[in-house]
DNA sequence: CGGTCTTGACTACGCGTGTAGGCAGCCGTA
DNA sequence: TACGGCTGCCTACACGCGTAGTCAAGACCG
């Protein structure tokens, strides 16, 4: 994990995710292609974007007059990070909630179950080798 | 869910949860139990216990010239909440990071592994019948 | 050359949350 | 009865985040 261990809110977390997804933009391209669609106006994505990179999750180099950002980690690692500081602070890092959450009321789409199945798969696996 | 659909912080979830945990409380034992351990002023957490109450999380009853409040949810019902409104405002509602976090990062009890088990157990006979 | 557009920096404001101080009433005890 | 303690309420403040206006400087275009 890259960056230090900074907060970061929703909005942020998101923006960040779609700059994580496409490699590197500038300010204009983050407004026309996430701003715009949620009626934020430029200034806001601009001072979210210097926020994220003054915590460290965006760098940025000037290329050709402009700006343009990169997020540190990929929106993959991003979010399993997330994850891990939701669990470790709101669930005391019992993940037991989150199950109750999947087996009551969660969706799973057909690749998430089989990610799933695989996950219990290696359970198995190393229970067996443990002892 | 019984309480309307407000926010509610981190310490506020830890404190609602503590509350959940025990039937019914007064401000008194909340700080005893709760606040001391933390560092928290008498004042800070009535104050957190007035904002649940506000929020619907909390009820209170006058006994013996002191409040008792008493949770309307269950420490785990809340659990799987925040976890329901983290999937679905920081994960666009795919538990797919969730499953890399538990796969990657988490560390399961004898426990939590039975209940994933389980979990898959029943998605597959869900399955079979569907089809 | 002057106007317009773009870009980046600065400033600002409201709200939620974490934290707390201070005050007023009640109650028991000296 | 006077005082100390407990209780509840009101007020306050700092900080983070979501949101945005504005300004200055450069680029571009007519």
């Amino acid at each position: 994990m890259p960056p230090a261990e900074s907060t970061i809110g929703e909005q942020e977390l998101t923006l960040l995710r779609h700059i994580a997804d496409r490699d590197s933009v500038t300010v204009a391209e983050a407004v026309d292609e996430f701003g715009t669609s949620r009626g934020l106006a430029r200034s806001t994505v601009l001072t979210m974007m210097e926020r994220l990179r003054r915590k460290g999750y965006l760098s940025r180099r000037m290329t050709g007059g402009v700006f343009r950002y990169r997020a540190l980690s990929s929106s993959a690692e991003l979010l399993k990070d997330a994850v891990q500081r939701f669990v470790e602070r709101n669930l005391d890092g019992s993940v037991s909630p989150f199950l109750a959450y999947l087996s009551e009321a969660a969706e799973l789409s057909e690749q998430e179950k089989q990610d799933l199945e695989r996950i219990v798969a290696r359970l198995d696996a190393a229970q067996r080798k443990d002892r």
